[in-house]
This record gives C-alpha cells, sequence and structure tokens, in this order.
RNA sequence: GGGGACGUGGCGGAAUGGUAGACGCAGCGGCCUUAAAAGCCGCAGCCGCAAGGCGUGUGGGUUCGAGUCCCACCGUCCCUACCA
C-alpha cells in the first residue's frame, strides 16, 4: 500500500487547478458574491508562518464559501512601497524598484505553493504606476474637494537620514536606523482632512457589528471625541499683540471653573514664541523642547513651568486675576494648546501647583464629604459630588454646573461648547523616493498645482542614486524641473511622496477591476464591495484600518465608491510564536541548530553541533533578531504544504497566537497519512447501497451526518480548531469500521463517510482532498463539488443519554428516547438503583427535567 | 493614569447555564519487528488499593444546576497616554 507522498501528489493538483483556471473570479458570475481578503503582504522576499497563517485562514473560508455556491472573489498583491526597498538600496547598492519586483518575484512562488484559491489574474502591487497613478488622480480630485491641504507641522527631522520619521520610529529621541538626536523641524507637509470625518468614522463603528469590539473601541479611543468649552480669558492691563482678544483654553470641566488658579500654555504656543524675545522665556522652550518623547520619560518627567508675568481676569469673577504660565505638559496640537488649571480636581494640574505654590480650592464636594473640613492633599478629586465655593454653581451637581458654565460663558460672549478630537488630520507626505509621487507642480507665481490629468501618472523616475543621504528626487538632475501648467512659467514637482499607508488605504476596491483606466470601476466595485470577511494582524487595528474607512467614506463622497465601510467584517487573528534559544554567552540559536534530550523528566536543549547545552527561552513572536523563525518553505518540502495548513489552523484559537513546534506539525502530517489510508483501503466498486439495519453500518451513517453541520460551523465562526478536531475525532470513528472483512452495508456507509470527509478537508487540506476525491472515483475536482448536506434525520440523535444529578452531582445517567415524557423520564430516574442508593434517607423535594438534557433531584 | 483581553490537566486547548477536560502534543503500557523507526491497539485531571472525595486563579452572590452570569480581589498579557 502506497503511503501518501505530498511532495508528488500536491505540485499535480496545483497544476490542475491552475491549467482548469478554476479560482479566476467572473464579475458576472450571478451566484451570491462573496468577498474575501486578507490584509496584503509588504513583499520582503520571503513568507513567513504568519502570512501561512493569516492566507490559510482567508483559504478555508473562501474555500468554503464557494461550496456552498457563492461567487468568491479572492485576490492578491503587494504593498510595495516603503523604507526596507530604499533601506536596501544604501546598504546593498541595489535599486529599490529591481529590490522589490525581485522580492515579489520569490514570494508569489511560496504563496502559489500554499495552495490558496486566489485568482492571480487581479494581482498588483502598489508600485505598479499603473496603480500609483490612479491614486495620484483620486488625490488630486480629493484636493478638489478641500480634503487635502498643505500646511506648516512640526516633525520627528532625522540629521543623519535627511528625512521624517513617524513616531514609531523615533526610539528613545532617537532615529531607529541611524541613532541620530531626532530633532523637532517646522516642515511644509500635505494634509488629508480625516478630521472632517471623525463623527461619521464614530457613528460607522456602531454598524460594524462582525468587528471585534476591542478594534471599535480602540478607533473609538482614537479619535477621542470629547465635549467641552472653548473660553476665552481678557488679559489684565495691555493684551499681548495679535491676542487683543484674549486667550483661549478648551477645558471638559467647565464646572470647575472657579477652582482655577492659573492658566498654561504649551511651549510651542504662538504667545509662548512671541515672549521668546525674552531670554529667559527662550532659554526655558528649549529646555521643554530637549525632553524625550519615550514613555519612561514622560512617566518621569518633571511638570516644569515658567510664569510668563501676564495675567488674565476670571470670566466669572472680575476681581480675581490668574497669572499666565507657560508649561511643559501642556500640548499645542490639542485642544488650543492653553489650558485652565485647576488644582484640586486635576492631578496634573496639582503637581504643578504644588511644585510652583499655586492655590489650590475645591470646588466639587464628594457626596458624603462636610465642606468644613474637606481638603485635597497629594491626590486632586475627580469624582462625582456637588459644586460649592463656585457662586452661581453652588449646589449643583458636576453635570448641571458644566451645562451652565457654558450657558453663561456663552451668554457673555466669551466662548462655546466646542467637541474635540484626539485625531489629527493625517500627514502624508514622507521625504522618501519609493513611494507614490505627489501630483503637484510648485509654480512661484501659481502656487501648488494639480498636475493635469493627461500628464498622470507622474513616474518616479529610475535614474537615481542613494550614495547619500536625503530624498534622490530632491537632486535628481532634471525630473523635478517642468514648466507649469497654469502659466507655463519655470517650475518644480513635488519631490515628497505619499506615506505608504495611502497605498493600502484603498487597494481592495482596486481589485474589484486592477486595470481600470479610472481608480475605481464603479460597476464592478458595486458587484464586490464591501469585502465580506477581511482577515490581518490586530496591529492595523487603528492606523491602516482608520484610514481605509477614512478614504472610503472620502471616495464615496466622490462618488467613486456606493459604499461608506469598506470591511463588512473583520477577523485579527494572533500571531505566529516559537521558542528562543541562547547560548550562555547569549547569542541566539535557530531552531533547526538544536537538538533535544530529555534528563529526568527535563527537556534539555542542545547546540546540534557540539552538544553545548543551551537555555531554553521564552516563547515569543518569530522575528530574525530572535532567530526562533521556521520557514515554511522547509516545512512544506518535509510534512507537505497540506500537513503546515493543517498545524496553523488546528493548535489555537485563530485569534489568539499559536506555538509552531514541530511535534504539534508532525500531528498534523499524521491526520494526512491516516486519512489517506482510508481512502486507500476503501474498495472501487462499493456503491450506495445502504441497508439501516445494519446496526454498524447505520451508526457510521449517523456518526457521518452529524459531522457536517459543526466542521461547517466551525467555520462560519472562525473556531477553526474546533473544526478540525471534529475532523480528528470523525477519522477515529471510521477507523472503528475497516473497510477490511466489512459487510456491504458498512462499506457503502464507508463510502458515503469518505465522499464526505474529502469535502469537508477540502477546505484545511485542499491537495489530499483532491487526491482523496479522485482515488474515489468521483468525477470533477473536489473543489468544485457542493459542500455536502446533512441528512437531519440521520443527524438527529434517536436516543438520548442523560445524566441524573443528585443536589447537582451526577449520580447515575439514563438512556431514553429522543422527546421522551418528562413525567416518565422521571419515574425512571427514581427507580433507577444507581440513583436510589444515593436517596435513601432523603426526601425528594423536587425533580427538574430538562427534556433530552438532564435531570436533576433536589433532595434533602 | 485610561482602556481592553485572558486565567481550565505536564502543554496547546474543548465545553448554546446542563455528564468539565473533546481533539492534539508530550507521557505510559502493549502489539508488530532480530532491533529501531514508522504504524497499530490501549491507559491517562488530582488524592485514594478501593468505596469515595476534591477539582476550571481567590472570596462571595444569583440558580434545581455556574468554567460560563453578577460583585470584589489576585495574577498575566496587550493597546494607549502629561488629551485639559
Amino acid at each position: 500500500m502506497a503511503r501518501y507522498n505530498p511532495k508528488e501528489t500536491e505540485p499535480r493538483w496545483r497544476k490542475a487547478w491552475a491549467d482548469a483556471d478554476v479560482f479566476r473570479t467572473a464579475d458576472d458570475d450571478p451566484r451570491p458574491k462573496y468577498y474575501i481578503l486578507e490584509m496584503f503582504p509588504y513583499p520582503s522576499g520571503r513568507m513567513h508562518m504568519g502570512h501561512v497563517r493569516n492566507y490559510t485562514m482567508g483559504d478555508v473560508v473562501a474555500r468554503y464559501k464557494r461550496a456552498q455556491g457563492h461567487a468568491v472573489l479572492h485576490p492578491m498583491g503587494w504593498d510595495a512601497f516603503g523604507m526596507p526597498a530604499e533601506n536596501a538600496a544604501m546598504e546593498r547598492g541595489v535599486h529599490p524598484k529591481g529590490w522589490t519586483y525581485d522580492n515579489i518575484a520569490a514570494m508569489r512562488e511560496p504563496f502559489k505553493v500554499l495552495g490558496t484559491s486566489i485568482d492571480w489574474s487581479r494581482e498588483f502591487a502598489t508600485c505598479d504606476p499603473e496603480y500609483y497613478g490612479q491614486q495620484q488622480r483620486w488625490f488630486l480630485a480629493l484636493l478638489k474637494r478641500g480634503l487635502v491641504y498643505r500646511r506648516e507641522a512640526t516633525v520627528n527631522w532625522d540629521p543623519v537620514d535627511m528625512t521624517v520619521l513617524a513616531n514609531e520610529q523615533v526610539i528613545d529621541g532617537r532615529g531607529w536606523r541611524s541613532d541620530a538626536i531626532v530633532e523637532k523641524r517646522k516642515l511644509t507637509q500635505w494634509f488629508l482632512r480625516i478630521t472632517d470625518y471623525a463623527d461619521d468614522l464614530i457613528e460607522g463603528l456602531k454598524t460594524l457589528e462582525r468587528w471585534p469590539e476591542k478594534v471599535r473601541i480602540m478607533q473609538e479611543n482614537w479619535i477621542g471625541r470629547s465635549q467641552g468649552l472653548r473660553l476665552t480669558w481678557k488679559f489684565d492691563g495691555t493684551a499681548p499683540a495679535g491676542l487683543e482678544g484674549g486667550l483661549e483654553v478648551y477645558t471638559t470641566r467647565p464646572d470647575t471653573l472657579y477652582g482655577a488658579s492659573f492658566l498654561a500654555i504649551a511651549p510651542d504656543h504662538p504667545l509662548a514664541e512671541q515672549l521668546a524675545s525674552d531670554p529667559r522665556v527662550a532659554d526655558f522652550i528649549k529646555l521643554c523642547r530637549a525632553g524625550g518623547t519615550s514613555e519612561a520619560e514622560i512617566e518621569g518627567a518633571e511638570k516644569l513651568g515658567l510664569d510668563t508675568g501676564l495675567s488674565v481676569v476670571h470670566p466669572f469673577d472680575p476681581q480675581r486675576k490668574l497669572p499666565v504660565w507657560i508649561a511643559n505638559f501642556v500640548l499645542m496640537d490639542y485642544g488650543t494648546g492653553a489650558i485652565f488649571g485647576c488644582p484640586a480636581h486635576d492631578q496634573r494640574d496639582l503637581d504643578f501647583a504644588r511644585k510652583y505654590a499655586l492655590p489650590v480650592t475645591p470646588v466639587v464636594l464628594p457626596n458624603d464629604a462636610d465642606p468644613a473640613d474637606f481638603k485635597v492633599a497629594a491626590e486632586a478629586y475627580v469624582g462625582p459630588g456637588r459644586i460649592f465655593n463656585s457662586g452661581f454653581m453652588d449646589g449643583m451637581t458636576v453635570e448641571q454646573a458644566k451645562a451652565a458654565a457654558v450657558t453663561r460663558v456663552e451668554a457673555q460672549g466669551q466662548g462655546k461648547g466646542a467637541t474635540v478630537y484626539r485625531l489629527r488630520d493625517w500627514g502624508v507626505s514622507r521625504q522618501r523616493y519609493w513611494g507614490c509621487p505627489i501630483p503637484i507642480i510648485h509654480c512661484a507665481a501659481c502656487g501648488p498645482v494639480s498636475v493635469p490629468d493627461e500628464q498622470l501618472p507622474v513616474v518616479l523616475p529610475d535614474d537615481v542614486s542613494f550614495d547619500v543621504p536625503g530624498n534622490p528626487l530632491l537632486r535628481h538632475p532634471t525630473w523635478k524641473n517642468v514648466s507649469c501648467p497654469s502659466c507655463g512659467a519655470d517650475a518644480q514637482r513635488e519631490t515628497d511622496t505619499l506615506d505608504t499607508f495611502v497605498d493600502s488605504s484603498w487597494y481592495f476596491a482596486r481589485f474589484a477591476n486592477p486595470h481600470a483606466a479610472t481608480p475605481i470601476d464603479k460597476a464592478a466595485a458595486d458587484k464586490w464591495m464591501p469585502v465580506d470577511q477581511y482577515i490581518g494582524g490586530v496591529e492595523h487595528a487603528v492606523l491602516h484600518l482608520l484610514y481605509a474607512r477614512f478614504i472610503t467614506r472620502a471616495l464615496k463622497d466622490e462618488g467613486m465608491l456606493s459604499v461608506a465601510e469598506p470591511f463588512d467584517g473583520l477577523f485579527t487573528q494572533g500571531m505566529v510564536t516559537h521558542e528562543t534559544y541562547r547560548r550562555q554567552d547569549g547569542d541566539w540559536i535557530e531552531p533547526s541548530n538544536v537538538t533535544f534530550e530529555t534528563d529526568a523528566g527535563v527537556r534539555v536543549a542542545r547546540l546540534a553541533e557540539t552538544g553545548e547545552q543551551i537555555t531554553i527561552g521564552d516563547i515569543e513572536k518569530m522575528s530574525k533578531s530572535k532567530k526562533n523563525v521556521v520557514a515554511p518553505e522547509g516545512i512544506f518540502e518535509i510534512y507537505g504544504v497540506d500537513a503546515a495548513r493543517l498545524f496553523v489552523m488546528s493548535d489555537s484559537p485563530p485569534e489568539r497566537d499559536v506555538e509552531w513546534t514541530n511535534a504539534g506539525v508532525e500531528g498534523a502530517s499524521r491526520f494526512v497519512h491516516r486519512v489517506w489510508a482510508e481512502f486507500e483501503n476503501q474498495p472501487a466498486n462499493a456503491g450506495h447501497a445502504f441497508d439501516d439495519s445494519d446496526e454498524a453500518a447505520l451508526a457510521l451513517r449517523r456518526a457521518t451526518h452529524k459531522l457536517i453541520g459543526p466542521v461547517g460551523d466551525s467555520i462560519e465562526r472562525f473556531r477553526f480548531n474546533s473544526g478540525v478536531a471534529k475532523l480528528y475525532e470523525f477519522l477515529n470513528i471510521l477507523k472503528a469500521y475497516p473497510a477490511a472483512g466489512a459487510s456491504n452495508a458498512v462499506l457503502a456507509a464507508r463510502q458515503e463517510a469518505l465522499e464526505v470527509l474529502a469535502r469537508l478537508i477540502n477546505p484545511f487540506t485542499p491537495h489530499l482532498a483532491e487526491a482523496c476525491w479522485e482515488k474515489l472515483g468521483m468525477t470533477g475536482m473536489v473543489v468544485d463539488a457542493d459542500w455536502p448536506k446533512a441528512d437531519a434525520a440521520l443527524a438527529a440523535d434517536n436516543e438520548v443519554t442523560l445524566p441524573v444529578q443528585i443536589n447537582g452531582k451526577r449520580r447515575g445517567e439514563l438512556v431514553v428516547a429522543k422527546g421522551a415524557d418528562s413525567k416518565a423520564v422521571e419515574a425512571l430516574a427514581l427507580a433507577d438503583p444507581s440513583v436510589s442508593v444515593h436517596l435513601a434517607g432523603l426526601t425528594v423535594r423536587k425533580v427538574i427535567v430538562v427534556q433530552d438534557r438532564i435531570i436533576n433531584i433536589v433532595a434533602n
């Protein structure tokens, strides 16, 4: 009997699928559509286990939906712009374009080997001019709509690499690559007006019922809507230039206005900069900017302040004057960059007030506190209570006082109730080569002018050098020199490129027709959008998933799309982890160099070559730096693709991390071989001559029909590990009815079981499923077969085993007909000897019979 | 500081409020084999010879019945943050 040989079998079926072009999706397919998408990968050049897990998950669903009769769209592309290509260029002298396309070519192969049911005819990379050219087109459309603008902004500037860094790329105040101390610089940058959609993006979350609650909460917090008051404080005496109207602050606690003891402005507030002609102020601002931005530094940062000498008048009590300070903890880019400090009811303000001996006046009295001796010591009181020491607000609740204060301020013309968001507009300019060029021409006379439609795409020049840091586009001899589309004068192209998150914020809509002459083929997008199921890592919970939602809404308003939300269902999968190994000197060791032995029950790891004992470390995300990476290709080679797919789907719930282990994939491989053995053992002419009077045959048929529902269910509910467990369980049952020496009735039942099994394993192990289907002599390929339908009569039990409990403790069990009458069951239970033994000396108070479930006897 | 998730055997994990530990890994015993590997059959929460008892982080509560629901606490992990 031939052992299953995945190395021979798997490529044969991939070829059969490709030859029959089974995964090509037609736009005019009349069946109900199902669009499944995995977050497209960055083409690093290597497939990793995370990809295997991500794409297998999507493929399981895709193949299942296909079998269920859907027209499934399952496309694939490459998120191909970005820094690694430029880093490679700088480090190795290769061209980013060549490097990227080589990587794509290198990764396409293992992705195809994975056997996913992808329509490769729709493949594209974001660095294809055809793609980014269309991106430029909609960028200009949004510019025209007023959703794109330019302004000066403070950025993280790496003086060695000569580029802007994202906040995430600044580690302890230094550039993550150059290790240079990052400077704050003011640069003119392009922004997308995502804040225009802040409310829509929050409201839209409510419609995303098939998104994880966690992601919705993260987005809501990120957008950070708060209700408050913008309030202008008039200066006491002469106001500084430009601030004759006063100094505007934002607060969410207008109820505590009577507790205000100072105003504070951010070090980069215009007023602070105006005062910087005073060297004391200039020095202080410098001191504030020196502070790091790391978590630890912010946590431990001391509150620093400088009294400007200016003072303002309290809006409710003109007799009271408050000093204006510059404080390091006030941020310019939230609210108005200025606050009023109420130390009694805000911890930061309290810390500041204690340090600089400013007054602390409690104005909120906790409900059970005595006004005579309520004091705020080291901790600010932020709870509910009644307002006191507050003139017209005395006696109000916090909520009442907030409303009253806003009304009074508005009546005085000194401010307005306001909604403020934490969300900022999206800065999309990058001083980088390997990105989508921003299609703008700067003209001395006309200002920034859009590149005319007929001149699109603005294509990146290939002849660039990376031998000096900085943006090669800026020093390219000719590329940026053009004439102004508006007046014809000499002008310069914008040399900044777009943030790569722009590229990934609309690709899903482009898949509907990747070669359309407009950004989005509306008819095709109307057919396929929204994505029914999106799958990816939770690390994109805020950035990518928020940007994609924003761009979708913006493009809808532009008339390019009909849907407001791009992803109807979202699933965030866990990571693939592996044990780590280190030598005594701390060097990380690759798993392939480690051997194991068991010494007195303890696992000991040794270096393969030398036998040197090494330390088994934590289980962590596979990463190059810790060398705990297992390459999928090597696993495919040894165990076959199906075993690898099966293992990543079976070992852990998909939203949790899965630990890659050799033993685990070996277990999956054993299952593959055992399944095959059952098909091999089945005689060719078994047929479907069912004889339900044969008890064994009937039992097997029941098991078969009981399997179908739960496996499908596990896929629908993203409980793949449970579904796989059901399949394992079923195989164990099937093995109890061997073909050798079986009756015709059992052989027929086995035949049915195998025909069902081949279709149920197909989403998980598609190559094996084809081989099994072929072995059974079925026509066509299993990839085109329908999902099996369970016979309800066979799937339902006709008898049930009921546990009998006495006072909640299990004391026996009872086999009765399904749906048996409660009274009869109760009598049987009480009469059962194993039960009555435990009832001796007790009085039965009550008997609960839950039909077909359980019997509980209450006795004492 | 704010928000969220999770806590079940040696391990990964199952379990619409209804027999806790499915399934897999590791382990143990047996068969096969000259032997090993592979494969196959079986055992297996803990204590106990057994009868039986105890068991889902801890303590309470709701319920005929709680891993599951509620409250408090402990622990672990993740996200976020001088956000006014």
